[in-house]
DNA sequence: TTGTACGCGTTATCAA
DNA sequence: TTGATAACGCGTACAA
C-alpha cells in the first residue's frame, strides 16, 4: 500500500507504451485512433484511476465544457425549479453547470462573474438585465457567451430568454380591475437593479392610469424575499387609513406571507381582501384558498436557456431573445369587488 | 477601438515595468512587496481588468480556495437553504463555492465529485454517507478532504456534521406510539443509497418492537421525492384493508403530499388520521393542519461546515463528527388515538 | 526588495 | 495512425 501520487496523462502514455498525444486524443477523438491502441489505453486509463486536470486542459484548449450560472438566491423554488432543467440538459449535451449565488447584491454577482470566468466557463447564464456598465465591458472583451434569463427584452445587449414580466402583470391586473378593484395595494421585491420586480410594479401602474385610476390609490411596499417579509408588508398595507381591496404581490413567496398575515389578523381572503400572487410555484396550491398567480414555465425555460447558450458556445446561431407564455391562474384568493 | 485580448500577468508586469514575479508577489503575499511598487502594479491590474486565470493558477499552485458541494437536488427547500448559509460562510472566509447537483443518482454523484476534484476544489461537501467503494478510495488517494453533512456517524470513514437520523425518528416515533397509535404507515424516499432515509425507517421499526408492537402492522412504501408522489403514496396506504391510524413521512414535502391526498379524499387530519413529516421547512407551518415534524437547524449546520470545510483544507484540527440537535415539533397534525 | 527561469498537465501543430 | 514538441499563464525556488 504506497502511496500513490495523482496520475497524469504521462503515466498513462507509459503504461500503454504510446505518446502523451495520443492519449489525448483518445479521449477527445478517439475516431482518430486505432482500435488496438484504443483499447489498450483505455485499458490504462482505467488501471490508473486516471481524470483530465481541468486546469491544465483549460490552459491548452481554452475549453472546458463548463456553464457557469449566477442566480440571486438557491433558496428561491422558482430559480431552483428552472435551474435544475437547465442542469439536466446540459449534462445531457455533455457539459458541466457550475453554480454560483449572489444573494441579490450586484457587487457579489460581478465577483462571481469573474471568478466563474477565470474558472474557464464556456458560457454563463444570468439572470435579469440590470447590470453595471464596467461588468458589461468586461463580459464583451472577454467574449465569453452570456444570455440572460427569467427576463425578455428584445432590445437588450445580451440574448434573452423568458417572459415579458410587464405583460403578464399588465394581464393580471386589467383582470382584476375589471373585477371592480380600485383601492390597490402591492408587496414588492426591491425594484433597484432587480428589472423583473420594476417591470411588474409598473405593469401595475399602468393598467391602472389605463383604467382611469389614479395612481394615488396605489400603496406599495417593497421587500425582502421572504414568508415573514411578505407578512409584515401585509400587515403595515392593512393598517393604513385606506385599506386596499386587492393586494399585488410580487412572487408567490410574498403572497403567501400575506396570506398567512391576513388569517392572522382575521381577515378573511379573499371576501375581505384579495391576494395574488407570481410565478406559480407548488406552494401556491398548498395554501387555502389557493392562490391566484401567473403560472411561468420555469422548467421549459431552463431546459430552452441550455440549448440556446450551448449554440451559442459552440458558435451555432441563436435567436436573440426568446419569449415563453405564461398563463393567468385565477384561483381563489381572488373575487370580484362588488 | 482595437480588439483587446485577454490581459496576463506578463501584461501587468510589462505595464508597471516589473518582473512577473513582483505582480504575482502584489496579488498573493503583498507584504513582501515595497508600497511604491505595490501601488503601481495595483494600478496597471485596474487599468488592463486583469483576472488571474485560475487554471494557469491552480496548475502552478495546486490551490485554488474553491470548495464544491454536491446535493442530490437544488429543488428541495433543506438542501437550498443550508446550502446558502454554507455558501455565505464560506464567502467570509474568502473561498468560492462551486455547486453540482446528483439527482440522486450515485453514478451522477461519482461523476460529479470527480469534476470538482478534476476542476480543482480544495474540499468536498457531500450528503450523507451512502457512497461505493471505488469513489471513496478515489476521495482518499486523491486526498482532498471531503465532509458529510445531513448525516452523524462517529463511525465511518469521512467526518461528518448532521444530526442523529435515527435518535430523532426514535424521539418523534415514540411520542406517537405513546398517544395510542399501533397501526402505523410510512412514507419514505427510496432507502439505497440513503443513509438518512434508512435510519428514519430503521428508528419506526425500532419504536415500535420496543413498544411491543409487531412491526407487521407497519406499511411502508417507498417513493421519490415530490408532493406528488407523497399523494399518490398516501392514497394506496390508505386504500389497504388495514387503514392506519398514523402515517409518518420521511420528509416535509411528502407529507404535505399526503396532507393534500387526505383532503381531497374526504379524510380529516387529524382527526381520522395523523400525519408526521421531517426537516420542518417553511411550507410545515403552512399547510393546514399545521404539520408535525421535526426540527432540524440547517442554516446553521451549513454555517458549521463551512468552518469545519476550511478548517480541514486548512490543516487545522477538526472533529471527526458534530452532532446537532433537532427538536420535536408536535403540531396539529398529529392527535391521540383513544 | 526584485528578477530569472523552470515546471505544472494538457492540447494542437507539424512531421513522420 | 502516431510521436515530438511548443505553447498556455501562473507560482516559486533561487539568485541577485
Amino acid at each position: 500500500m504506497t502511496t500513490r501520487s495523482i496520475p497524469t496523462l504521462d503515466d498513462v502514455a507509459k503504461l500503454a507504451a504510446v505518446s502523451t498525444a495520443t492519449v489525448s486524443r483518445c479521449l477527445n477523438a478517439p475516431e482518430q485512433v486505432s482500435d488496438s491502441t484504443r483499447k489498450r489505453v483505455n485499458k490504462a486509463v482505467k488501471a490508473l484511476g486516471y481524470t483530465p486536470n481541468f486546469g491544465a486542459r483549460f490552459m491548452a484548449a481554452k475549453r472546458t465544457n463548463t456553464i457557469g450560472a449566477i442566480i440571486p438566491t438557491m433558496e428561491n423554488a422558482i430559480f431552483a425549479r428552472g435551474l435544475q432543467a437547465f442542469q439536466d440538459e446540459l449534462r445531457a449535451k455533455g457539459y458541466t453547470l457550475l453554480v454560483a449565488s449572489s444573494s441579490y447584491k450586484s457587487d457579489i454577482e460581478e465577483e462571481q462573474i469573474r471568478s466563474l470566468i477565470a474558472r474557464g466557463a464556456d458560457g454563463l447564464l444570468l439572470i435579469g438585465h440590470d447590470r453595471s456598465s464596467a461588468i458589461m465591458q468586461y463580459l464583451l472583451t472577454r467574449k465569453v457567451p452570456a444570455l440572460v434569463a427569467w427576463a425578455h427584452d428584445p432590445s437588450a445587449v445580451l440574448p434573452s430568454i423568458g417572459f415579458d414580466n410587464f405583460e403578464a402583470m399588465c394581464g393580471l391586473a386589467k383582470h382584476v380591475i375589471a373585477m371592480g378593484h380600485s383601492r390597490i395595494g402591492m408587496i414588492s421585491a426591491p425594484t433597484e437593479s432587480n428589472d423583473r420586480a420594476r417591470a411588474r410594479v409598473q405593469a401595475v401602474r399602468h393598467s391602472m392610469q389605463e383604467a382611469g385610476i389614479s395612481t394615488q390609490n396605489l400603496k406599495l411596499i417593497e421587500t425582502e424575499y421572504g414568508i415573514e417579509t411578505g407578512a409584515i408588508a401585509f400587515q403595515s398595507l392593512v393598517g393604513n387609513s385606506q385599506v386596499p381591496t386587492v393586494v399585488f404581490c410580487g412572487n408567490d413567496v410574498l403572497a403567501v406571507g400575506a396570506m398567512r398575515q391576513a388569517k392572522k389578523m382575521g381577515i378573511v381572503v379573499p371576501d375581505e381582501i384579495s391576494i395574488t400572487g407570481f410565478d406559480d410555484i407548488e406552494l401556491a396550491r398548498l395554501v387555502e384558498p389557493e392562490l391566484c398567480t401567473v403560472h411561468v414555465p420555469h422548467r421549459k425555460m431552463g431546459a430552452t436557456a441550455a440549448s440556446i447558450l450551448v449554440d451559442m458556445v459552440e458558435g451555432k446561431s441563436f435567436p436573440q431573445t426568446t419569449q415563453l407564455d405564461v398563463k393567468i391562474e385565477l384561483r381563489d384568493s381572488l373575487s370580484t369587488r362588488l
